[in-house]
DNA sequence: AAGGACAGATAACCTAGGTTAAGTGATGGC
DNA sequence: GCCATCACTTAACCTAGGTTATCTGTCCTT
């Protein structure tokens, strides 16, 4: 092969967590399939298909939902470039929720039953993994709450503002201008709202000089007055590997605070 | 120590979903801690505690919860016998949510940096919690979809519904009635309503005979109805563990449908 | 036995957000 | 260049569920 570690999209990831050591990284990188190119609107995968892969998302975004049977959807994730797609159906022998891009799109696929390998040869990767799903989780705990017990101006302002966390992954970026691909029918649709109703609302944000809506688009211009609307804590975001096997030397946590 | 296999609270719970064996048992044995009482409305932790155990729950319920702000409460989990809590907290150096018991409950601790062992010494064991957490998230985002896109009376059937089937594992329970230690509170809280609306719910439900209100305790008379009501697919909760090492000869699928 | 705390019941009234419908662009296929 | 589609906008009206408040019963506590 003549790939690169730096070509991989799953080493990427994982290093935005942590370091990789080389022997990880080539045995990542010999188990992952791609870079592959996907076109805007194509389904990843539906509900009821066979869940044997997930894929890492290199470039551009995508979203999991759930078809009801009145017609109406419901958004459970939204994916940004860097996350892994499908690490929670992996105890599913069929999907569970059904995957569209929301952009073109490149990504790498990687068969589910190479996870073995990486369990039984790296613990540094087998934490990783759990501590990737568990952030997953976190962030799933977090929506529940947004969609339990907020306004739908909350909801709204801190789903855009989660988004714009999960983009920076750290708070540097929070304070630039962000622009998301997200149309007013998908923000409806991951927030239990109707379209007509997240129209109002991204009427009066706009308004307030906080963003700005365009044509599948919409633009962040004022994050940190988006946070104070929602009430925005992003502990729920701060993910740390815990306890790092003894025969590693490196140190796993420095780079997040 | 004179503790038997048979004792193991995190034994049991992982023989519900495949055979482990001897040695993996013996693995489990030597670092639960417990089993311990607890009594009931006893706070297991608090968001912002140190987060460094997990704990089985051998008999009795608990819920996980966040306080909110503005005073209100959102309920994220109901855990049953059986369940393992704080699996999710993995990621996170403190607490991420609090646990309340809802019952006198016993459970077993187990200190997290012991995952290790269980990572290094048992790829059936790592399989395995990583398909319980997977499991986890599944139920979350179906709770996401019931509280994005439900009615109240759907939302509190396919609430009691879920945990009807969480209780009785197969389908065979399902039949008969169950009662749950719930509070009209912590229904509302786990659904996003108020406690008077799930009052009104409660009542329509009693009145059409599908189940009946006592204190403290909701007693399930008429699960099949209830599932009609709330257009329940038990799908989500039907895990199977995947691929098997190769090394290891015992089947786990059987028991699974 | 009194008092308090809490689960539950119920009624009157209110509002956040849903529903329906009728627009206006912009985009893209042919 | 025409037509269809789709994102978005806006307005009039409606309802599911929230709010507030009062009342009951039960269980602890002392």
């Amino acid at each position: 092969m003549s790939e690169q570690p730096a070509d991989s999209c799953i080493i990427k990831h994982f290093q935005s967590y942590t370091n990789i050591d080389d022997k990880d990284q080539q045995l990542l990188l010999s188990l992952e399939k791609g870079p592959q190119e996907w076109s805007k609107n194509a389904i990843l995968w539906q509900q009821g298909d066979k869940s044997d892969s997930f894929f890492t998302l290199n470039k551009g975004w995508a979203c999991s939902f759930r078809d009801m049977e009145d017609g109406s959807r419901q958004v459970l994730d939204v994916f940004v470039p860097g996350d892994i797609i499908g690490l929670r159906e992996f105890a599913f022998q069929t999907r569970i929720t059904s995957v569209v891009l929301l952009t073109d799109a490149v990504l790498c696929s990687f068969p589910r039953q190479h996870l073995d390998s990486i369990f039984a040869s790296s613990l540094t990767l087998c934490n990783l993994m759990f501590m990737i799903i568990a952030r997953d989780q976190a962030i799933l705990l977090e929506r529940l709450v947004n969609l339990g017990r907020r306004t739908a101006r909350e909801k709204l302002a801190h789903f855009l503002v989660e988004l714009a966390h999960r983009l920076g992954r750290t708070n540097a970026l929070v304070e630039k201008h962000l622009s998301l691909p997200l149309t007013q029918n998908i923000l409806a649709d991951a927030l239990g709202l109707t379209s007509v109703h997240i129209n109002r609302t991204l009427q009066d944000f706009r308004q307030e000089g906080l963003l700005n809506t365009g044509n599948c688009h919409l633009e962040l211009l004022n994050i940190k007055g988006l946070a104070e609307v929602a009430g925005f804590d992003a502990f729920y975001l701060e993910t740390s590997v815990f306890s790092q096997p003894a025969k590693s030397g490196c140190s796993m946590q420095e780079e997040l605070s």
